[in-house]
DNA sequence: TGTACATCAGTGAACGCGCGTTCACTGATGTAC
DNA sequence: TGTACATCAGTGAACGCGCGTTCACTGATGTAC
């Protein structure tokens, strides 16, 4: 963009072309797995949607899995993204208002993005076993919400049972320090609600008990917050 | 069995083995989707299995979506049940015993069937249509619930403000005569958090979360029905 | 109780389909001097 | 700036595989009289 120094970002046209098409090919994944499920992902249905030989895709992705696994990755990032911007709008505000965004966030994302919420909250690719790389992507909306716990009061928390908190010792040491015990177990149960009430909509199970999933989306997360003590 | 009145259930030899055949059946697809997800259920996969050629099949099954629909209502039929007798066992106790019962007896269930659980909650078939004999095997357990609400106490419960009530309105229709709306909303909720921590769990996204997954799962369904006031 | 006919179970070959991946090859784009 | 060589993109044929479903057929099991 500068004329001054050309930009060293895309050296070269190949490199260009390159990556264009790479992008091009997750797109495409998608849109399978948007309208026929992770099963319906093929290379050459892809290839055939490109007007390019099946072989030619072997140029630019290794194998079906490995696609696969980069779409996840992306999703994960995607999601992540979507939370973080609704947090950071209502960041100077209280801690109920940040976590209310976070989950019109995700819930939004979700309805957006049907599918690609599956291949990352669905039933588990058969066989698929998730790399290392998913890790961190993954771990940034809970680490979201784990700075909301950071940000609440940690005075008048009470102990959790010794054995209880021994069942959330991993999730203890990912913490902000000095979050207590208790605090935690609730913003776990927090994300448990948020993953269970995004998931039965996306899913189908409450097509004929909602009549209005945004309204009662809303009523539940501010609900479950109060009803835990995360209101602030 | 009484030998008087020679059964009539099972009238001839080749009902008997129609019958047992059929189960067999049943029995190698479940399997199929235990080891390789929705995908590894196979018509010639059962076959092979059988030592039958894959065309015999179709003398007990029309086709492969109508086995997979057989499939889903038993899953659903099968998890009810699990459920009814977790919570007859503690009939005459109190509503937050038999709110526990039934959670552990649904996470039980889970554990000891988890591809069965991932076909009813997990990610829809892409494609696929829940046919209607789907809807009441898969309604036992939200009744279920919904009978705990019912012997909750009505009075002192607050109202629900006329938009979320509103939002709410098929649930309500299916609940018992006078359950006040903020009550269902609370037993909605309390549903949506059951469904939440066994998928989360089933789903894998506990691994590195929870050391003691039985043991916190104790936990939170307790604080859930706590925290929403369906303790009793 | 015995026979004639109808019903059913199971076979094996075939149809048409789609898949992931490999490989030798052609032609275009880049790089070093 | 021009040439010689290396790198890369894309092709098309092929391999080997598995799938759901149909169909004409054989042989066994049931039923009516």
């Amino acid at each position: 963009m500068d004329p001054r120094r050309p930009t060293p970002v895309t050296r070269t046209v190949r490199e260009a072309a390159r990556a264009e098409l790479t992008a091009r090919i997750r797109r495409i994944a998608m849109d399978q797995i948007a309208q026929g499920g992770t099963g319906a992902l093929t290379l050459r249905g892809i290839a055939r949607q490109m007007g390019v030989s099946s072989s030619a895709l072997f140029r630019y992705v290794p194998s079906r899995d490995a696609l696969l696994t980069d779409l996840i990755i992306d999703a994960y990032g995607s999601l992540a993204d979507a939370a973080e911007a609704a947090e950071a709008a209502v960041r100077a505000g209280p801690v109920l208002e940040r976590w209310v965004a976070i989950c019109h966030g995700v819930r939004d994302w979700a309805l957006a993005h049907p599918h690609e919420y599956a291949l990352i909250f669905g039933t588990p690719v058969p066989g698929y076993v998730a790399p290392p790389d998913t890790v961190a992507p993954a771990s940034r909306v809970p680490a979201l919400l784990s700075g909301l716990l950071g940000d609440l009061p940690h005075d008048d928390v009470p102990d959790l049972r010794p054995a209880t908190r021994a069942a959330i010792d991993p999730v203890l040491a990912t913490m902000p320090p000095r979050v207590p015990a208790d605090l935690a177990a609730r913003g776990l149960m927090a994300w448990t609600y948020l993953f269970g009430a995004v998931s039965f909509e996306i899913f189908g199970h409450r097509r004929d008990v909602v009549a209005d999933p945004a309204a009662f989306f809303d009523h539940e997360v501010h609900r479950i917050a109060t009803a835990l003590g995360l209101a602030g």
